[in-house]
DNA sequence: CTGAAAGCGCTTACAG
DNA sequence: CTGAAAGCGCTTACAG
C-alpha cells in the first residue's frame, strides 16, 4: 500500500439504524394473516392458493423484505446446496480462471451456485477444503488435485458425491477424469522443433511430482526416441515452478559450451515460457534460439518474434468437467468416464527459428 | 472442441456400488450407544465427556465416515453460512482474478469459504445473483457493481447483510467502497504525455455509463485542462469494450489526416491497451505513435516497445474489500468508509516516444 | 457427566 | 382451498 491510499468515512448519518432482524416465513404469514404453509405455498408457485390468499402474502411478504432461505428448504427436502464446489490451483491464473468461467456458466444454467478457491499445491489444504465443502452440503466437486492420495473422498463418492478431477488424474482412486493431451501435445511440439532443424533440444519443466509435468516430459523423450536423437541429460531442467527459477535455469543453458548449448528451447508451462523467453531477450538470443512453449500465452502474437505454443483450451476442459459432473449429479452411476482435451500447435516464429540461423545484427 | 477429444470408459466395475446415505449425528448415536446431544458435544469438542464416550463417539464417527452439516448447525445456532459471496465482471479475467485471490487468501484465514461468480455488466444478472446468494445465507458480498441502482439492497443490509463495493461506488445506495485513483491517475498519465512533448493526446475509452470509464475520461480532460490545450473532440472513442472494437478506434485514429491526426493515444483500460498495441504493430507504428495505458498487461516489458502504464494493484484492492467486509461482519456500525487504491506509472517505453520521432527503418 | 425436549426456517404428509 | 403436526440435522436451554 502506498502512502496515498486512504480511508475516508461518509458524512452521511453515523449510524445505520437498528439491526433489524431478516423476516422469517411466520412472520410473513402473521401479517398476511394465513398459516406458515400458505405462506410456502405462495413462495414455491404451488397451484391451487386463492387469488385473494396469494395477493395478502406477496404484499407482506414484499413489506417485510422477505427473502426464503434455501438453506431451511433444502434441509428439510434432504436436498443438497445447489452449489458446486471448485478447487483449482490458484484462482488468479489465467487457466484457473478460464476453467471457472466454463464452470459458472454451466453453473448459471442450472441455479447453481459456485464455491472456487485455490489450493496452492498444497496437499493439506487440499483436504481442508474438501471437508469444508462437503460440510456446506455441496452437490458436487471439481478438483484439479494436488496431493498424491485421493482415497479420502472415496467414502463421499460412495454416498453419492458426484466427484470429477481436472488437469491430473487422481491417485488411489476411481474417478472422472478431463485432461489434456499432456504427453502427445509436448511430443508434437519437439517434433516440430526436429522438423525445423533442431537436435538440441532443452526441456524446462515444472515440479516433477506433478502428473502432466511427468507426462510432458514423457513426450519430449518420445519425440528424441522416435527420431533416433539420444536424451542429454545436461539440457534437461525439471522442478522450476516459477518464473524467476525458469528464467535462471534457461540462462543457465545457454551458457552452456556452444558444442554441448541447446539450440532450442521446450519449456512445459506457461510460467516456465515467460521466464525462458526474458531470458532469451536479456541476452538479444530471441532471433537465435528457438523456443516452443505448453500452454499459450497472453500476447504471445505480439513478441518479437511471436511465441510458438502448443495451447491447451482450459474453457473446454472446464465445459467437459461440468458435463461429466452434472451427469452423475443427474443420476449416472455407471463406469468412470475419461475424456481427453486435444492441444493445439500454434506457429508464430520462435519455434520456426533454424539452428545457429544468421541474423543480421 | 477437436476432432481428437475423446471419452473414455474406465474397466474397471461397471457401478459404483449401492449408494449409501450419509450418516448423521443420529446415525453415530445409535452405534455409539449414546444421545444425539453426547456426539454434539464431542463432534464441537466440547469438554466435560468422559474418555470412555469420547472414544466410543470417535470410533463411530470413523466408521461411518460421518461429517457434520455445517447447514443444519448453522441454521439452529443463527448464524450465517461462513461463506461470502463474491459478484466479479468476469472471473476468467485477470483483475478479477486478482481481488478474487486477495478474497480467497482472507477467507481461508477465517474458515469461510467464498462463492464468485461473473456478472458481465449485466444488471439484471447482478440482481438474480445477489438474491441467490442471499437465499444462501452468506455473511457478506463484494461486489463489482454494474447496474444503474443498487438500492434494492438497503433492505438487506439493514437486516445486516455486510456489503462492499469494489472497483466502482453503488448508485443510490450508501456504502463501503474501494476504488482506485481513476481520475488521478488517469490525468497523471495524461500529463506523462504532455511532459514528453505530444499535444495531439487520443482518448480510448471503455463503455460510458461504467464509472470508472468516466472518471478516467475526466482525468484525461484535467490533464488537458491544466495545460491550456482545448480538447479535441475528434480525438475521443468511447464506448470501446473489446479487444476489436479498440483496435478498430485506434485504426481510425491513426487514419487522419497528419495535421489532426493523434502522435500518441491514452488507452483507459485493459483490452483497449492491447487492441490498440495490435493496430500500432500492424501498421508498424509502435515506435512513432506514444501510447500509455491504464491497467498493467501480462508482458507488458518483454513488448518492443515496452508498454508503459498506469498500473492498479487489483491484489491490494481486494485485500481492502475484504477488510471493510470482515470488520462489518465483526459487528461495525459505524457510517460508511471509502477507501482509495492509488495507482502507480509504470514506465516502460511506449509513453516515451517523442512526437513524431525519426526513427531508422 | 449425560440426555430429553424444544426449536432454527422450512416442507412433507395428512386431515379437514 | 387451507392448516396443524411432524421432521430435515443440528444446538440451546434445561433437568437430572
Amino acid at each position: 500500500m502506498t502512502s496515498s491510499d486512504r480511508t475516508t468515512l461518509s458524512e452521511a448519518s453515523g449510524d445505520n439504524g437498528p439491526q433489524r432482524r431478516r423476516a422469517t416465513m411466520r412472520d410473513v404469514a402473521a401479517l398476511a394473516g394465513v398459516s406458515i404453509k400458505t405462506v410456502s405455498r405462495v413462495v414455491n408457485e404451488e397451484p391451487g392458493v386463492s387469488g385473494d390468499l396469494v395477493g395478502r402474502v406477496e404484499a407482506a411478504a414484499r413489506q417485510l423484505d422477505y427473502r426464503p432461505d434455501l438453506t431451511a428448504s433444502n434441509l428439510r427436502r434432504g436436498r443438497q446446496a445447489a452449489t458446486l464446489g471448485l478447487m483449482l490451483e490458484d484462482v488468479a491464473n489465467p487457466y484457473s480462471g478460464a476453467v471457472h468461467r466454463a464452470v459458472d456458466d454451466a453453473a448459471i444454467e442450472r441455479g447453481m451456485a459456485v464455491l472456487a478457491t485455490s489450493l496452492d499445491e498444497d496437499p493439506v489444504r487440499e483436504r481442508e477444503v474438501a471437508r469444508a465443502m462437503i460440510q456446506r452440503r455441496v452437490d458436487g466437486l471439481i478438483i484439479v488435485p494436488t496431493g498424491t492420495d485421493q482415497s479420502y473422498l472415496r467414502p463421499e463418492m460412495e454416498a453419492g458425491l458426484a466427484t470429477v478431477f481436472v488437469d491430473r488424474p487422481p491417485r488411489f482412486l476411481d474417478a472422472d477424469t478431463v485432461v489434456a493431451t499432456n504427453r502427445a501435445g509436448a511430443q508434437g511440439a519437439v517434433e516440430h522443433l526436429l522438423a525445423v532443424g533442431h537436435q538440441r533440444i532443452a526441456f524446462l519443466g515444472d515440479l516433477t511430482d506433478i502428473a502432466t509435468a511427468a507426462d510432458r516430459y514423457r513426450g519430449y523423450a518420445d519425440a528424441l526416441q522416435a527420431t533416433g536423437i539420444p536424451l542429454d541429460e545436461r539440457l534437461v531442467r525439471t522442478d522450476l515452478h516459477t518464473r524467476d527459477t525458469a528464467q535462471r535455469a534457461a540462462e543457465s543453458l545457454l551458457r552452456l559450451p556452444a558444442e554441448i548449448a541447446p539450440t532450442a528451447l521446450f519449456a512445459s508451462q506457461n510460467l516456465i515460457t515467460i521466464g525462458a523467453i526474458h531470458a532469451l531477450h536479456l541476452h538479444d538470443l530471441q532471433h537465435l534460439v528457438a523456443i516452443v512453449g505448453f500452454d499459450d500465452i497472453e500476447l504471445g502474437n505480439m513478441l518479437d518474434p511471436g511465441v510458438t505454443v502448443v495451447a491447451q483450451d482450459p474453457y473446454a476442459i472446464g465445459r467437459a468437467a461440468v458435463e461429466l459432473l452434472f451427469a452423475r449429479i443427474d443420476g449416472y452411476r455407471g463406469p468412470s468416464q475419461h475424456r481427453t482435451i486435444s492441444t493445439r500447435l500454434v506457429i508464430r516464429g520462435s519455434g520456426e527459428i533454424r539452428p545457429r540461423e544468421v541474423v543480421t545484427a
